[in-house]
Parts: structure tokens; sequence; C-alpha cells
DNA sequence: CGACTTTGACCGGCGC
DNA sequence: GCGCCGGTCAAAGTCG
């Protein structure tokens, strides 16, 4: 596979750094038995990636969207360093794309918590992902 | 048959 | 200048 060496990826070197899309950070309260590879939050997620941070002991997750390739959104899943039991999902972008399947919305969405910049305030919400993202 | 998942390796950027 | 980390891609295998 010389072209792997070659080729590899970063077809585009000069990547107009866009402004980060709406970084949305989403707490997932889940159990030992509900560990699924895939979050079903009523969209199609693929894992790319997988890796473990320093920051965090676990191994983060990478996701993207595989009903929408083409859309620019991501997901990043990752557990609370202070609660094993709960899922850290970032979602990068919107979800702009039609739902696959709308009555497969039934994620044991907690905690709701937009990510902000002077302080990660967890709101003690639980509303559909999917309610939040069509309300945009 | 098709789709999805998993693992390893590589690269770029940043800091000191 | 060098080292380290994070992030992404590719290929192969497996399952329904």
């Amino acid at each position: 596979m010389i072209q792997k060496s070659i080729l590899k990826k970063h077809a585009s070197p000069k990547r107009p750094r866009e402004i980060t899309t709406n970084i949305s950070t989403v707490c997932v309260k889940t159990t030992s038995s509900d560990q699924t590879s895939v979050v079903k939050d009523g969209y199609h997620w693929r894992k790319y990636g997988q890796k473990v941070t320093r920051d965090n002991p676990s191994p983060r997750a990478y996701y993207k969207c595989s009903f929408a390739p083409t859309f620019p959104v991501k997901k990043k899943v990752q557990r609370s360093a202070k609660d094993p039991s709960v899922l850290v999902a970032t979602y990068e972008g919107e979800h702009n794309h039609p739902h696959p399947s709308q009555a497969e919305i039934k994620v044991p969405l907690v905690n709701q918590a937009r990510f902000s910049r002077t302080n990660d305030v967890f709101l003690d919400q639980n509303p559909s992902f999917a309610a939040a993202v069509a309300a945009t």
C-alpha cells in the first residue's frame, strides 16, 4: 500500500478554517447494561475511531453520521471521569438532515447541557435530543 | 450480498 | 528543534 503513504488523507491541505460549528455537549446517563456500541439518539452513527486520551482513562469514541455522511456533523462520546456510568456526547454541527426513523428516539437522556465557555453548567432537564434539534 | 464494527498506523499542530 | 497528543483514515472480519 504505497499509496497509503503518499495519498493518505487530507486531500485539501488548505481547508478553510471554518468557525467551529455549533458544539453541543450532552450528558447521557447510561447503565452497564446499556453499554451499546451505538447510542441511538434518533440518528445513525458510524464509529470511525477510538482513542484513549490523558484527560480520561476511558477510551473516547468518534462517531460520524452514517445516514447523511455529506453533512458536516460529527459526534464524540466519552465516559465521565467522575461517573463511569455517565456518557458525555459532544455533537459537532447541526442536524439539518431528515431523521431515518423518528420512532427510534428513546434515549435515556438525563441531563442535557449546552457547552458554555464560561462554565459548564449541566441543566437538570431531560428533553428528547431530537426535540431540541427539531426546535432549532 | 451489504452494512457495520474494530484495530493500527500516520500525520499535523502546538508547546517548551 | 524535538517531543507529545489528538484526530482521522484504511483494511479486514463478522453478522443479519
